[in-house]
DNA sequence: ATATTCCTATACCAGCGCGTCTAGTATGTG
DNA sequence: CACATACTAGACGCGCTGGTATAGGAATAT
């Protein structure tokens, strides 16, 4: 956001033998509690009710450390979302390559809904929406690494299933997408609204399986 | 929320003749202004972005005069959602009737989208759910006129035409729910996140038919 | 006409939250 | 060792906003 340097981006010197810096050296144990107490407490409450005396309290730590490792709210939100979105890339990688059709898009979905229907992610539903509108990089950053990543990789798998004939598709984006909407339904709506909490394992797994069938039902050969 | 009678909920003495009181009486067009202004910028705005000084100038009213018509900022926004639900109300009942199952699905999906992918409602995707969250009674009665009703609806519909052998259907419900998910796609976490406008006309109808389609190959006998 | 209520304009208060400053302490490096 | 940096604790400035107070003008019923 500023064009200057934050010290939060760039712990090593450019032009640096290697870790050289005198004195002494910044906590990294503490830069982990203040992301920590942060993402807990953005995940229960809207951006503009979460203090940054909150973080700081939460994370054991004074104020000031925390405005030394984060020049601004916003660049620490922007920390928090960029991992939660490195963390779902992780959880979404590796799509199931084995077995029969069936099998393997219950297995994207059953990630895919753990990750936004079950993780810390489905708590924070509320309060991104709301924040990230106002910095759309982000915001699309944010989609790409997951409803958007699934659909791109079910889209590709789709694809592949109708040149082998297992399939009658049009479009195999469109398809995706509706595979998606299935597997997710009215949850994330009622979650927006307060309305329904994190979903449990055996929950998860029964709407994955159950909009996989009707999904197949509609689109197989 | 006070227990106090609120101006804005009784405008008639509770024992009095008619509607008798000496003096000038409030400007009915004055309220209305304040609320179409309140709605405007809730509607581009976060709920505590919007300020009570922005609504009076916006509506060209004093801003005790917005005070003398609403209690309260938390009440002028209740004015605002109840008024938007009822609108949905309106806009959902009488559903198609005539014509084939077909074409009674396509038309409620048709005025089901117009409303929530393409009027002042959807502009108020991101406020209402952040707001809403604090106060569960009314997040259960906005969704209940919106989506809850519409679902009703389709599970009646859906489990007509089951007995009649038209769908294969073991949940009604369930089956609703995936209807209304083809339909809707992934419109609303795009128009949550700021990534999408609302939608044209030709957009929605398109929207309908596809979603219609691909539920009746799944569900059809 | 007069009482009564509405409306405006403006000033005002209290509280809050971001971000800064300072003075002092702790902890590392050369 | 000295030096440089990190961290703490507290106070504080500043801007903003919800809501109140007041005084005077405007509209309407009786």
């Amino acid at each position: 956001m500023s064009p200057v340097s934050n010290s939060e981006d760039i712990d090593i010197v450019v032009y640096a033998p290697a870790s050289a810096r005198s004195g002494r050296p910044k906590d990294t144990a503490k830069r982990e509690a203040i992301i920590t107490a942060a993402r807990s407490l953005f995940a229960s409450q809207p951006f503009d009710l979460v203090t940054m005396e909150a973080v700081a309290a939460q994370a054991g730590v004074s104020k000031m450390t925390v405005y030394s490792h984060f020049h601004d709210k916003e660049a620490l939100f922007e920390t928090i979302v960029t991992a939660t979105a490195d963390e779902m890339i992780g959880a979404l990688s590796a799509p199931g390559q084995e077995g029969g059709l069936r099998e393997r898009l219950l297995a994207v979905g059953s990630s895919f809904l753990g990750v936004i229907l079950g993780s810390d992610i489905c708590k924070m539903a509320h309060t991104l929406p709301g924040a990230l509108r106002a910095n759309r990089a982000l915001a699309e950053r944010f989609y790409a690494a997951g409803p958007g990543r699934v659909r791109g990789a079910l889209a590709a798998m789709i694809a592949a299933a109708a040149e082998c004939g297992e399939l009658t598709v049009d479009d195999p984006d469109l398809a995706a997408d509706d595979l998606v909407s299935l597997w997710e339904g009215s949850r994330p709506a009622k979650i927006a609204f307060g309305l329904l909490e994190l979903s449990s394992e055996e929950e998860i797994r029964q709407r994955a399986t159950r909009g996989t069938e009707v999904f197949l039902r509609a689109y197989r050969r």
